[in-house]
DNA sequence: TGCCCGCCGGGTG
DNA sequence: CACCCGGCGGGCA
């Protein structure tokens, strides 16, 4: 591949069996962030689907991003490791290949960030500090999340405090959260 | 427009 | 507890 055509690089990380990924534009900044798979080409994959198969996206692989990687698999098993909003590109622009398409989906997505490490929300919580009832829309808006584990979606759960969904499946949630010392029982959240 | 959604809360047994 | 259902609003074909 012509490296001077390459539109998007990705990095990859392997622990304990899963691998990270990320994706990060020509201008430096991260545009996707996989879900821990358990082979690389799933990884590679999952950040390869942001874009349409007809926009034909130059890719390379390569470890000029694994310490970004590394970073968001140690979120993962339950470090406090801090993340500048900057390193992600958050622009919304529906019509060109671009991670966040709406507003209402960045807007989502800039309240999930505030959440601190160790507590969560729920979907209505954040649905009322945007001043809507569209508290369905903020879980679409949650599930599209460019950004998991870095913009903490796995922190939104239910109103009665259960789990709710995620991408990744609700274990994988549970897992996160119990790695960030969170107090679960059976499917709920114990603790405020 | 119509339909799908990582939701919510009130209802019933 | 378990379903069940109407309401909500954002996004997309």
């Amino acid at each position: 591949m012509d490296e001077n055509n390459t539109q998007i690089m990705i990095s990859t990380y392997k622990y304990k069996n899963l691998y990270f990924a990320v994706g990060v534009s020509k201008a430096g900044k991260i545009v996707w962030i996989a879900l821990p798979q358990e082979n690389e080409k799933d990884a590679i994959a999952d950040i390869l689907k942001l874009y349409h198969p007809d926009q034909n996206i130059q890719f390379e692989v390569s470890n000029k991003y694994t310490d970004i990687a590394k970073k968001v698999c140690r979120v993962y098993n339950g470090e406090d490791v801090k993340f500048h909003l900057d390193s992600l590109d958050l622009n919304v622009d529906k019509s060109k290949r671009s991670s966040i398409k709406t507003q209402f989906e960045r807007d989502v997505l800039l309240e999930v960030a505030k959440i601190p490490y160790g507590e969560v929300r729920t979907y209505k919580q954040i649905a009322e500090e945007l001043g809507t009832k569209g508290y369905r829309a903020v879980g679409t808006a949650v599930g599209k999340n460019p950004f998991p584990i870095v913009i903490p979606c796995h922190r939104v759960v239910k109103s009665d405090l259960r789990i709710g969904e995620y991408r990744g499946g609700s274990e994988m949630k549970n897992e996160i959260l119990k790695n960030e010392g969170i107090k679960i029982n059976g499917d709920k959240i114990t603790k405020k």
